[in-house]
DNA sequence: ATGAAAGCTTGCGGATTTCGCAGAAGTGGG
DNA sequence: CCCACTTCTGCGAAATCCGCAAGCTTTCAT
């Protein structure tokens, strides 16, 4: 065998997983090495993960397992919805009054809402939205989420060409 | 390449793969099960995939094989981009004057641009950036994107707080 | 009709991977 | 020092992956 990398590891990085203030775990190096593999390819073996990490094979799926468990990551695959059946889709800017994060909630809660962001810009909130026709999006829009009590004005932005849908936060 | 290809086609049920006008694959509702599956989870196993469709373990493997070959889906770790240490995110909207997918492809190729789509509202263009700080998004939105020509003006959207993040296209 | 091309199935081994568990090693508190 | 806790390692057993081959059916073109 080798011994390659016999670290004495100290405590500095060996912290897997310690709860910060707000909730989120904190991702030491290895931690985050191993995330990276898994966003280059979600199915690859735990020993070749190791390998390049510099961990055990079991330490590994250890590893994984929390990241899943905690919600940190999870694998799966991710598609262009354009390629699936879903032909409509847009970015709707809303300008709330009141509570956003209750409207935040709410949206979250429609299942044809994929993405949700508070933003400090113009607009209050960004949601994506993905339907399968222009009916669809219209009704989801205008029968749903203007509707909502605390939504003042929405604007949207439909999708035309997805250029770019990239998940490869770290690998840079 | 081609000659003139007047097809009849008659069974498109079963066809899991043909080229459609715009050259994306067409998938047959076996293939969609597939990816469904896979995007519960990105790891489950051949066989019990190919138990949940009605396909052989063999017959599952080529299948999923040819969509991640042909780019239909990747099967990847996602994370929310605020637990691997990348603080500030923000969505961009751009007007264009002149070539609109050109500038898209610019921003395409820059490694802190998430997401580019175009779009039909009144922004030309919506960029997700994903920096590490705030001089670094200050950086990419001012000297980098904002110096393209062909870029009119832009509109920016600070994040705030991630509320969803969803890839369960069909899955619903 | 005949043949080529795709796609699926079944079956098969061998290599690889996954999985559970026991033991070792490092850490922190009393 | 000792104990509780966590993490890592090593190791068998089970499951999965992977390539391959033969046979079958459907589709499409000649």
């Amino acid at each position: 065998m080798q011994s390659e990398h016999v670290a004495s590891r100290s405590a500095d990085q060996r912290d897997s997983s310690r709860e910060s203030r707000n909730g989120t775990p904190q991702l030491d190096a290895v931690s985050l090495a191993i995330i990276q593999q898994l966003q280059e390819d979600g199915r690859r073996p735990y020993a070749a993960i190791g390998k390049a990490v510099g961990l055990s094979e079991a330490a590994v799926r250890q590893r994984v397992q929390k990241l899943l468990d905690q919600g940190v990551m999870q694998i799966v695959a991710v598609t262009d919805p354009l390629t699936v059946g879903f032909r409509r889709q847009a970015m709707v800017g809303i300008h709330v009054e009141g509570d956003v994060e209750s409207i935040a909630d709410t949206l979250t809660d429609m299942s044809e809402v994929e993405y949700v962001v508070m933003t400090a810009g113009s607009f209050d909130i960004l949601a994506e939205i993905v339907c399968e026709d222009d009916d669809h999006l219209l009704d989801v829009i205008n029968k749903r989420i203007r509707a909502l009590p605390g939504v003042r004005s929405t604007e949207s932005f439909v999708y035309m060409k997805l250029k770019k849908q990239t998940y490869m936060w770290g690998t840079r």
